[in-house]
DNA sequence: AATTACGACAACCGCCTCTCA
DNA sequence: TTGAGAGGCGGTTGTCGTAAT
């Protein structure tokens, strides 16, 4: 009895992830945004990961925008005025905190603030709990702001990907590689509207499969019940999917981003994707200190 | 210099909810 | 209506770096 584990918790790796890997996944969540769900992704992508550790791994780590460490006054008063009035929902506190996931905010809190907090907080007002408050994840506002979040160019987002896939030669990459050959022939080009928020407007049939993952989490984006995601482009990253055209074609202002879906550019390898993007990477770079 | 304690944070676990056939 | 599959989420554990002894 009981439900069946997601993945083979013997055969899977484990533990922390390393650059390649996490080279791989996010290439492969890029490229493939909409091409199947975080179950079959290690899979397709050549990892040997639990589905839901990938999916971990993106939302905390990976993820554009995102931003680690360095709280600043204003984000703690925020998170210990939060926990006081709806307890841990961490989901719900990071989506007002831009950048930061549940998962950040959880540990800083327990790291820090919680001691702060019972500090300052006298013992007869605890804070409310689970019980006290039905709040749900989705209950924050749905389309909630998501222009605060501090962008990352994604050019530097690709940086340390590029940099660790093009110098490894790895088996996983090479691995990957034969499968994003093999997924090529297997991907339908699919018939969506993506707004510049990444959300997806889809105009299929309703058995269209379900991308990777659904939003991205309340938590940082504030998608509410929206059912599909997975690329995290944020605003600066206009996203194309031309239903007329029926070319499958689409279109990133980014040159970088563009590169990597832009089937007119199609290279001729994974590793070829990797370099070309490299290049774009260090223009841009030397760009920016100038 | 070696050992211990502690903080920070990445990752895992397992239950819950949602979706869809 | 129901059950299986998949994602969401909060709690917990593991690991690593650093300060203290």
């Amino acid at each position: 009895m009981g439900r069946s584990p997601c993945c083979d918790k013997a055969s899977v790796k484990r533990g922390p992830w390393s650059r390649e890997e996490d080279a791989v996944l996010r290439n492969f969540v890029q490229r493939f945004a909409n091409a199947g769900n975080w179950i079959t992704l290690p899979h397709k992508a050549g990892l040997n990961r639990c589905g839901k550790s990938c999916r971990l791994r993106w939302l905390n780590y990976l993820r554009p925008a995102l931003r680690h460490g360095g709280f600043t006054e204003e984000e703690d008063d925020l998170i210990l005025s939060l926990y006081g009035e709806i307890g841990s929902r961490w989901s719900v506190i990071a989506a007002k905190l831009p950048g930061r996931t549940d998962n950040d905010v959880k540990n800083h809190w327990n790291t820090k603030l919680k001691k702060r907090y019972l500090l300052t907080t006298a013992p007869s007002t605890p804070p409310i709990g689970d019980d006290n408050v039905p709040v749900r994840a989705n209950d924050s506002p749905p389309g909630e702001d998501q222009s605060s979040l501090s962008p990352l160019p994604p050019a530097l987002v690709n940086l340390d990907a590029a940099l660790a896939t093009l110098d490894d030669g790895g088996e996983l990459t090479q691995q990957s590689e034969q499968l994003y050959a093999e997924l090529m022939g297997l991907i339908e080009p699919r018939s969506a509207s993506h707004t510049s928020t990444g959300e997806v407007m889809s105009s299929g049939s309703s058995s269209t499969p379900p991308p990777f993952g659904t939003s991205p989490t309340a938590s940082s984006f504030g998608a509410g019940s929206s059912a599909t995601w997975p690329v995290d482009v944020h605003e600066r990253d206009t996203i194309l999917w031309p239903e007329s055209s029926g070319n499958g074609m689409v279109e990133f202002d980014d040159p970088c981003v563009a590169r990597t879906f832009s089937p007119a550019s199609t290279p001729d390898s994974f590793q070829d994707l990797l370099a070309s993007s490299y290049d774009e990477v260090m223009a841009t770079q030397a760009l920016m200190y100038y």
